[in-house]
Formats: structure tokens, sequence, C-alpha cells
DNA sequence: CCGTATCCTCCACGATACTG
DNA sequence: CAGTATCGTGGAGGATACGG
């Protein structure tokens, strides 16, 4: 899931095998690690400062975190703020089309919720007939 | 976005980061390249052998639509069906399980006809305010 | 406090060749 | 037809150190 490490070309090249299959160019932005725990966090405790966030979502280094806002930021989900003052008080926020990405993202989590136990139950099922673990 | 390359370890450790984030836990199995493509197909055009899906989803390796069925039969949300025939014809469908996830697939869908534009146009705009392009 | 710069590791994905 | 086996690679993501 192409993140936007070399920013520079990133504006150059659509796959091909992307055309036609909209959720998947979607995924390909917000597929990512953090994206989505981002916008979660942001969607749920609203305008938040790096390190809060950065606290919240443990384990994500800095430079992830810094990328992820960024990709973020510059496809119009998220709103970043500086205010000058000493030290430097950063705040992200959603924009209102980041907002609108809140509801089909809750789709995936009750989802999630609701059935994520069948697939393990499944998982583990396929593994015991296939011969995995014993 | 971990799929199994070596299915025997699948099983083994979660990483601690995917608690308590659903929606994190579904992309990580079908946040993949063609995961949702797979299911988007199966969906759509309904029970399908092997070339045919290799056919419609052009671009994908045999391997990798190997084992992106595999993931999704293992997670129950593919049904695979071997007819003992010369030569073997194998189908794929979803099952029930499978076909729940078609709905909040579709609001991700949804949501990149209606938005992707925006997105486009605001990274764009964000390119055009941090020179890039120029 | 809020990042950037650099280096490194690991594995998802692809290409190719072979098989029941 | 429907796969398996093997090898190679790009780049996502992490660790660490430094800068405004």
């Amino acid at each position: 899931m192409r993140t936007v490490e070399t920013v520079t070309d990133a504006t150059s090249s659509w796959d091909p095998y992307e055309q036609g299959c909209p959720s998947r160019d979607l995924l390909d932005r917000i597929g990512d690690k953090w994206s989505i725990l981002v916008l979660g966090e942001l969607g749920e405790h609203g305008t938040s400062r790096f390190t809060e966030l950065r606290k919240r979502l443990s384990g994500v280094s800095e430079k992830m975190l810094t990328q992820t806002l960024r990709a973020l930021e510059r496809d119009g989900l998220v709103l970043r703020t500086v205010h000058p003052e000493v030290p430097v008080r950063v705040e992200y926020e959603l924009t209102p089309l980041g907002h609108t990405l809140r509801g089909p993202l809750r789709g995936l989590t009750q989802w999630s919720l609701q059935h994520m136990a069948e697939v393990l139950a499944a998982r583990e099922a396929y593994d015991v007939r296939t011969g995995q673990t014993g």
C-alpha cells in the first residue's frame, strides 16, 4: 500500500489495475498501517496535538505519524493548524471531507465487531482441517 | 499488510497495536492488494472459476490469486469447490459471511465515487501550495 | 514541542518455471 | 485447468539521531 516516502513523484503515474475499482483507489490511500487509526482518533477526540496523538496511537513512530498526517492533509482529510507560539503548538482535526469518511469507516468497524469471531473460528477450523497445529 | 506467505506461523502471534481497533483488524486481512477485488468480482458475477477470475482481475499473478483465494477461504469468506472431473474444475463463490461484507465494502466504494475527485483536487492544491510540480 | 534525516530490515508482490 | 516451488525486488515501516 503505497504511502508517500518520496513525495516528489507521487503524482506521476497510476497503476492501471486501479482503474475501475473505487474501493481499491481509496484503500490505496488509507489502507496503510496508521491512516484509519489517525482518522478514528481525530473523529472521536476532535482536535488533537501531535504528541497527544502519538500517545494515544501507542506504537507509532514519529516518522510514521508525521508521514501519515501529511498524507491525510494532502488529501484534504485532515486540517493542520500551526500556532506560532513558543514552543510551537500544532493542532490536527478532521476537515468536513474527513468527517464524511467516518460513516463508511464505521461500517467496517461494525462488521468487524459483529463478524470477526466467525472469521477467527473459520480460520481455526481451516487450520485443523488442513492440519496445521496438529 | 500481512498476507500469509508462510501459512504455518500465521496463527502464532498478533501485534498488540491491533487490539482495540476493529477496522484495523479487518483491513489487516482484506487490505492487501487483491482481496477486495476478488470479493468484488465474486459478489457481482457470482460463482467463478480460477482462470475466469484471473482474466477479470487483469494483472494478478497466479501466485497472488491463489494466495488471496486461500486466505479468503481460510477466513470463511469464500467457498472453494473442487469438481473431480478431467480436467479439474474449481469454483469459487462467496459464503454467507462473505456476502455480509458487501455492504460495508459498497460503503467505501460509494464514498470513493462521491469524494475521490475532491481528494484529487485537494492533493493538487497541496502540491501547488508546497511547490511540487513547479 | 514538533518535527526532519538517515539507515536498515522484512515481507508483499511479481516473474518464471514446473506439475497432477 | 489449476495450481506449486523458487527466486528476486521495491518500498513500507521502524530505530535512532539531530534540528528549528
